[in-house]
DNA sequence: TGTTGTGAATCTCTTCACAGCT
DNA sequence: AGCTGTGAAGAGATTCACAACA
């Protein structure tokens, strides 16, 4: 129902949400999230129609609330599970990242090629030899995997958790992993994002995200 | 004057005919072009339109010089030298995947706040305390800034590049970075991107690429 | 015949602008 | 007065469709 852009911005929201919500902030107005969010006002208010939460004129939006209400939209109520391929520099950051984090996202399994890796525990996450994937991607009942292999694995890796019933993918390997239609990819390729960066140094374009800068009458923002 | 989207393409037909050329492939057409980077043919056209290439409709696109142009228009002539903030497992990360890598971008320095790390060489890279960043970014001419640090410091830390004068930031901390307008931020949040891909392999939506289905009379591809 | 180059049509996303509410 | 909710305008990006060409 909602596009690929705006489920990233409610992510967002979310995240600016809970630090409010840990500030003991009650209410919200689009524009100060907005703010926070990087963003625009207009956007914001957009995206919460979109799911389907109201606020209130005076008040603006309930922090508690319109938290509950983005996590009802965007969560599997039973969590996610999730599994690892490659226990790499990446592979690593990320279970490090998700380690500590009560979020509906869990790393149930991780996989590596590397027999010393395997039936090791790193950050609480199981680490299993790669010749059982998808026994365990069944029996721990994952929907998502991510792919941190070098690029010339990456492709027979994505076969496998595709055929072991995975049905969306994070991929790190700069390759285009060619899946069925109903499988979701979502490619992060840091090589591509730093020439990116490199060429945009250099051409300095229009502003990519205004932020603070709603010539509203600001009323507290900060 | 090409979009953010377009320079994001460019870098993956670069990348696709770096392996044409490696396999002796010498020209390639259009819907050739687009199967192998995921987009569709009319695009790619229109892409390599932007950057004012040419091709010849019996051979198609010659690849060596579509990938030299390509290069005269993403890459600075002289290269662009990186600094890399924080050098824990994404940091370690990138380390890794430039060291051998032939490419226009140099990670010329490493900075992080422990002691210990500093002053080693991490694949090939000299590592500083994190006190000296500015010193070294100025006096090593570098003009793009990779964010690799804990949530808490990454402001801190574009804050120092930016004086030092950095014009492009690559982000990998989970916040906004506020910085000025000229200055180019691309976001990598990891977190964000394995909400998204937790959210839509349960929506299954509209396809995101589609590979390899041009409906053309796709003479020989793969 | 099969491809490129490209104006025009289409689609998608963002922003505006304002009625309605408190 | 200042906010939300939202139809409608606007901006961008993608795709179509076809003339020109080899």
């Amino acid at each position: 129902m909602s596009s690929e852009r705006s489920i990233g911005r409610l992510s967002r929201y979310r995240r600016v949400l809970n630090e409010l919500l840990h500030d003991s902030v009650s209410h919200v107005y689009s524009y100060q999230l907005a703010s926070r969010a990087g963003g625009n006002a207009a956007q914001v208010r957009y995206d919460l129609m979109a799911i389907g939460y109201s606020g209130s004129p005076n008040s603006g939006y309930d922090v508690q609330g319109l938290l509950k209400s983005i996590e009802a939209f965007m969560d599997a109520p039973e969590g996610t599970r999730v599994a690892l391929v490659g226990v790499g520099n990446v592979g690593r950051a990320l279970l490090a990242y998700f380690a500590g984090r009560r979020t509906s996202l869990t790393i149930a399994a991780a996989f590596d090629r590397d027999p010393a890796k395997a039936s090791h525990v790193l950050h609480g996450c199981r680490c299993y030899a790669q010749t059982e994937l998808e026994a365990v991607v069944r029996r721990e009942d994952i929907r998502v995997g991510i792919v941190a292999v070098p690029a010339a694995q990456a492709q027979q890796v994505a076969d496998k958790l595709v055929t072991a019933g995975v049905t969306g993918l994070l991929n790190f390997a700069p390759v285009p992993l060619r899946v069925p239609v109903d499988v979701f990819v979502e490619d992060i390729d840091m090589t591509m994002a730093l020439e990116k960066v490199a060429y945009f140094a250099r051409h300095t374009p229009r502003r990519k995200r205004t932020r603070n800068h709603e010539h509203h009458h600001q009323t507290t923002e900060r």
